[in-house]
DNA sequence: TATTCGCAAGTTTTT
DNA sequence: CTTGCGAATA
C-alpha cells in the first residue's frame, strides 16, 4: 500500500471530520477547504455507512473527473474491500443509465457520444441544413451557445428565444436541427448526458422514483462546479430520499464558464432545509507559508464567504515570486533545479509539479525537461484520440458499433481515398435527409438514389459492403476489430504512401492505437467490448495512466491540479493575460473565477512553492514585453522571496516597478549577483531561484543567475541514472533491473511477471510512448509501453 | 474529383 | 504561428 495512503487511513478523524462521517441520514453540506481530508472523510463515510449496515449497492458518489473517482475507489477499497458502491463522474453516471433506458429518449443503446470536434461539425451541418445567416456568428460561438442553453437543461422544446436578441433566433432554428441531427446519428454530446437523463426522469416518473430508491444515498463531490443540468439531476433523485451529501468549496470553483453554478452550495441550505453543515477547516496539507499567500490572495474576491485555513504544520520555506526574462529561461531554471534536486537523491520526479494557465505554456517545459533528462508527464486529456490518424481509425469503430454515426461515416467514407466525391457526398446526405434515414442506409441503398452515377455508385456500395463486413467482427476483441480495419481499408499503407517523417509518425501512432486497444482488452476481460471500449476513450482522458505512475515530473493546467496535491509546486506564466485570462478579463466575475484558479494552483502544494512570470513572451508572431498578473500584487510579498528586475523596461507597471524598488533596498548587498538581462540585481545567496530546497540557507556556494544554474555535466541522463546508490542496489538485489525506456533495446531479454521471461523483438516509439514487441516463449508476442510496465532487464 | 494554394481567423480551462 | 476553409487548378 502507498504510505502516504496508509497514514491517511489510520491517521484519527479531527472533530468535525468525524461529525461529517457519522451524519449518513438525511441531507448534509459538507464546506470542505483545501487539504481538509475531504476524500478522506467521503471515503470514511462510506465505509462508516456500510459498517452501519447500509447496503453498498445503495451508495453512489459522484464527482467530476475520473481522477477524482479513482482515487476514491482506490481508498475505498482498503476501507472496505467488498463494497459495491458506484463511484464515478457523473458523465459516466448519465451514460450508464442512458443506455439502458436509451429507447425512453429516441436512442439506441449502442449511441455514440461526440466530442467537442465531432460535435462542432454536426452543429456546421445544422446551420448549412438551416441556411442560417453567419454572418454574424461563427459555427463555433453557436455551438458553444448550444452547449451553454443545455447546460441549464433546456431542451428545444423548451427554448424561448428572446425578441430582438440575434444569437436566439439563430438558436432557435439551428438547435432543433442540431438534437435533430444528432438524434438520426443516434449519438449525443457531452450535455446531452445530463440533459437527457434530467428528461428521462422528468418524463418518468415511476423510473425516477425507483432510482431514487435505488440510489438511496448518494454524495456529490465539489459541488461547487455543478451546472443546473446536474443540481436538477441530484433534485430528481433525491425527492423521496434525501440522504445526499455534497462536498465543496466555493474558493475552488472553477467552471464558472462550463455553466457551474455557485449558487447550487451556497443556497444548498436552502433546497434542503433540515441539512447540516459541517466546515473543514483545518489543513493538513500545506506549510503555513503557503496558505498564508492562498489566503492573501482569496481575500481580494468580493463575492465570497469568509473562511479561515489554519494548519499545524510548520512555516516551512517562504514562497518564492520570480521574474525570469524569457519563458525558456523560465523554463530552463525549472527543470534544472528539479533535476538537482533529483540528482541529489532528495526528491523524487513525482514530488514535483508545474503548473499552468493554458495547456500551450507546456511546451517550453517540455523542452527543458527533456533536455535536463527529467522524466515528465503532461496531464492533457484527449490529445492523443485527437490526432487525425486516430480519429480515423476510431470513427472506424465508431461506425462499426452505431452505422447511423454521421460525423464517423462522412468522416471516412473517403478515408483512405476512395474517389467518393463532395458532390456525390451531399446527393447521399440529400436523400437520407428526405428520407429520413442513416447515411449508412442510404449508402447501402446507392443503387436507388438516381443522381449518382454509375462509377461512384459502385465505390459507396463496396465501402458499405466493407463496413457491414466488418460488423460482422463487432462482438470480438477490440484488438482483433482494429486489426481487421487495417487490413480490410489499408489505412496504414496508405497513410505511408508519400514516405514523410511525419507519415512514419503517424504509422507509429496507428501502432500506439493498437497498443492500446489490447492493453484495454487485457484489463476488461469480463466486461469489455468495443462500446465499452468507445466510451472509455470518450468519457476518460489518460489521467489515469497518469495516477498509476509516480516516477515523473506532473505537468498540467491549474483545472486539472484540482483536487491533487504535490511536494513542491511551480506555477508559471502569471502575467496578465495569461493568468486571469485575457477573454477573462473585462468581467468581475470572471476575474474572481481566475483568482480561484490560483488559489486552487497554490493550494496544491505542500512543502515548497514557486510562482513565476516572464518579462517577455512569444505572442502572435514575435516576442512582447509582458504585464506582470494583477494577482501578484495582492499576495504578502513582504513575506516572500521575491526577485523581480531593478530596470523599469520589459512594459512594468508603475505599481510594479514601485514594489520591485522597495525591494530591492531590503536586500543586503554582499551578495551574489543574479542577471537578468543585464540588469545587475541583488540577490541574497540563500535564496536564488533555481535552489529550492531549504537546506541551501546553509550552503556558501556562490551561485550564479538562475538561467544559468547548469551543471558541469548532464544533471541527468535519464530515468535509469536517477536510480542512483542505495535505491538502484536495492532494486538490482536479485540481479533484475528496471530499465528506462532509451535503454530497451532489439535482442535484450526481459522479465514479466505474468509472462515470463521474453526477448524483445521490436521497438518503436520514444519518451512514455517507447513501445516494445516482446516474444515470449509460452505466450506469443505481446506489446508494452515500456514506461508504463512492469518489465525487468534479465542478465544472460 | 483530387490536390494545392492562399487567405482568414482565432487562439482557455474539461466531461 | 497555426489551423481550417474555400476557391482555383490539374
Amino acid at each position: 500500500m502507498d504510505d502516504a495512503v496508509h497514514q491517511q487511513l489510520i491517521a484519527p478523524l479531527n472533530p468535525a471530520q468525524q461529525s461529517a462521517v457519522k451524519t449518513i441520514e438525511g441531507p448534509l453540506l459538507i464546506i470542505a477547504g483545501p487539504g481538509s481530508g475531504k476524500t478522506r472523510v467521503i471515503t470514511h463515510r462510506i465505509a462508516y455507512m456500510i459498517s452501519q449496515g447500509v447496503p453498498s449497492q445503495k451508495i453512489v458518489a459522484l464527482t467530476f473527473t475520473n481522477k477524482a473517482a479513482e482515487e476514491m475507489r482506490k481508498r475505498l477499497a482498503l476501507l472496505a474491500p467488498e463494497n459495491l458502491t458506484w463511484a464515478g463522474t457523473f458523465h459516466r453516471f448519465c451514460s450508464r443509465l442512458l443506455r439502458v433506458h436509451a429507447a425512453m429518449i429516441g436512442l439506441q443503446e449502442n449511441f455514440t457520444i461526440y466530442d467537442m470536434s465531432d460535435t462542432k461539425k454536426v452543429v456546421k451541418q445544422a446551420i448549412a441544413n438551416t441556411e442560417v445567416d453567419t454572418r454574424h456568428y461563427s459555427a463555433d460561438a453557436i455551438g458553444r451557445e448550444i452547449s451553454n442553453v443545455k447546460n441549464v437543461a433546456i431542451t428545444p422544446e423548451k427554448f424561448q428565444p428572446r425578441i430582438g436578441n440575434v444569437m436566439d433566433k439563430i438558436l432557435s432554428l439551428v438547435y432543433p436541427e442540431y438534437q435533430k441531427l444528432l438524434q438520426m446519428a443516434n449519438a449525443v454530446d457531452f450535455d446531452d448526458l445530463l440533459m437527457h437523463t434530467v428528461d428521462l426522469l422528468t418524463q418518468n416518473n415511476e423510473l425516477r422514483a425507483a432510482l431514487d430508491m435505488r440510489f438511496e444515498y448518494m454524495m456529490v463531490d465539489e459541488y461547487q462546479d455543478t451546472n443546473v443540468a446536474q443540481y436538477q439531476l441530484i433534485r430528481l433523485l433525491n425527492h423521496n430520499k434525501q440522504n445526499l451529501a455534497v462536498t465543496g468549496d466555493p474558493d475552488q470553483s472553477i467552471y464558472g464558464w462550463r455553466g457551474a453554478n455557485i449558487r447550487n452550495i451556497l443556497e444548498f441550505e436552502k433546497d434542503y432545509p433540515q441539512v447540516s453543515v459541517v466546515r473543514l477547516e483545518q489543513n493538513y496539507r500545506s506549510t503555513k507559508s503557503i496558505l498564508r499567500v492562498a489566503d492573501q490572495l482569496i481575500a481580494n474576491n468580493v463575492r465570497r464567504k469568509k473562511k479561515v485555513l489554519v494548519t499545524d504544520n510548520d512555516e516551512g520555506a517562504q514562497v518564492r515570486l520570480v521574474a525570469y526574462p524569457s519563458p525558456q529561461d523560465e523554463a530552463v531554471d525549472i527543470a534544472d533545479s528539479i533535476a538537482l534536486l533529483i540528482q541529489k537523491g532528495s526528491h523524487n520526479p513525482s514530488d514535483f509539479a508545474v503548473l499552468y494557465r493554458t495547456n500551450y505554456l507546456s511546451r517550453a517545459l517540455e523542452h527543458a525537461l527533456g533536455a535536463a533528462g527529467v522524466p515528465y508527464q503532461i496531464v492533457n486529456g484527449h490529445e492523443f484520440y485527437q490526432r487525425r490518424e486516430i480519429k480515423d481509425l476510431v470513427a472506424y469503430l465508431h461506425l462499426i458499433n452505431n452505422d447511423r454515426d454521421m460525423v464517423a461515416f462522412e468522416r471516412i467514407v473517403n478515408v483512405p481515398a476512395r474517389k467518393i466525391g463532395k458532390v456525390t457526398l451531399s446527393r447521399l446526405r440529400n436523400y437520407a435527409l428526405e428520407n429520413n434515414t442513416s447515411l449508412m442506409e442510404a449508402a447501402r441503398n446507392v443503387g436507388l438514389i438516381e443522381s449518382i452515377s454509375a462509377a461512384p455508385s459502385s465505390k459507396i456500395k463496396q465501402f458499405a459492403a466493407m463496413i457491414d463486413d466488418l460488423q460482422q467482427t463487432a462482438t470480438q476483441e477490440v484488438e482483433t476489430i482494429l486489426r481487421n480495419v487495417l487490413v480490410q481499408t489499408g489505412y496504414r499503407e496508405w497513410l505511408t504512401l508519400d514516405g514523410t517523417e511525419e507519415a512514419f509518425e503517424r504509422a507509429n501512432n496507428v501502432d500506439e492505437l493498437v497498443v492500446a486497444a489490447q492493453e484495454f482488452d487485457n484489463e476488461h476481460p469480463e466486461d469489455g467490448g468495443l462500446e465499452k471500449y468507445l466510451e472509455q476513450t470518450a468519457l476518460v482522458s489518460d489521467t489515469d495512466v497518469f495516477e498509476s505512475s509516480s516516477d515523473f515530473v506532473t505537468m498540467m493546467s491549474l483545472h486539472a491540479a484540482k483536487g491533487l496535491e504535490f511536494k513542491k509546486v511551480f506555477i508559471v506564466g502569471l502575467e496578465d493575460g495569461i493568468l486571469p485570462h485575457e477573454r477573462s478579463s473585462s468581467d468581475d466575475e470572471q476575474i474572481e473565477e481566475e483568482r480561484r484558479l490560483l488559489f486552487v494552483g497554490i493550494t496544491r502544494a505542500q512543502r515548497e512553492l514557486q510562482l513565476s512570470r516572464c518579462l517577455n513572451r512569444f505572442r502572435r508572431g514575435s516576442n512582447w514585453p509582458a504585464i506582470a498578473s494583477r494577482f501578484l500584487m495582492e499576495l504578502p510579498r513582504e513575506q516572500m522571496q521575491v526577485f523581480e528586475p531593478s530596470g523599469q523596461r520589459h512594459g512594468m507597471s508603475d505599481q510594479q516597478l514601485q514594489d520591485t524598488i522597495a525591494r530591492m533596498s531590503d536586500w543586503s548587498s554582499d551578495v551574489p549577483v543574479y542577471d537578468v538581462n543585464e540588469d545587475v540585481v541583488s540577490v541574497p545567496a540563500s535564496t536564488v531561484p533555481g535552489t529550492i530546497q531549504p537546506d541551501a540557507l546553509h550552503s556558501d556556494s556562490t551561485l550564479k543567475s538562475p538561467s544559468k544554474l547548469k551543471p558541469k555535466k548532464p544533471v541527468v541522463a535519464s530515468i535509469g541514472d536517477m536510480m542512483t546508490g542505495a535505491q538502484l542496489a536495492a532494486k538490482e538485489s536479485d540481479g533484475t533491473k528496471r530499465l528506462s525506456p532509451e535503454e530497451y533495446s532489439i535482442g535484450l531479454d526481459v522479465e514479466h511477471l505474468q509472462y515470463g521471461v521474453g526477448t524483445v523483438v521490436t521497438m518503436s516509439g520514444d519518451g512514455k510512448k517507447r513501445t516494445a514487441t516482446i516474444d515470449f516463449p509460452e505466450y506469443g508476442e505481446k506489446q508494452f509501453r515500456v514506461a508504463f510496465s512492469n518489465l525487468r532487464s534479465v542478465p544472460r
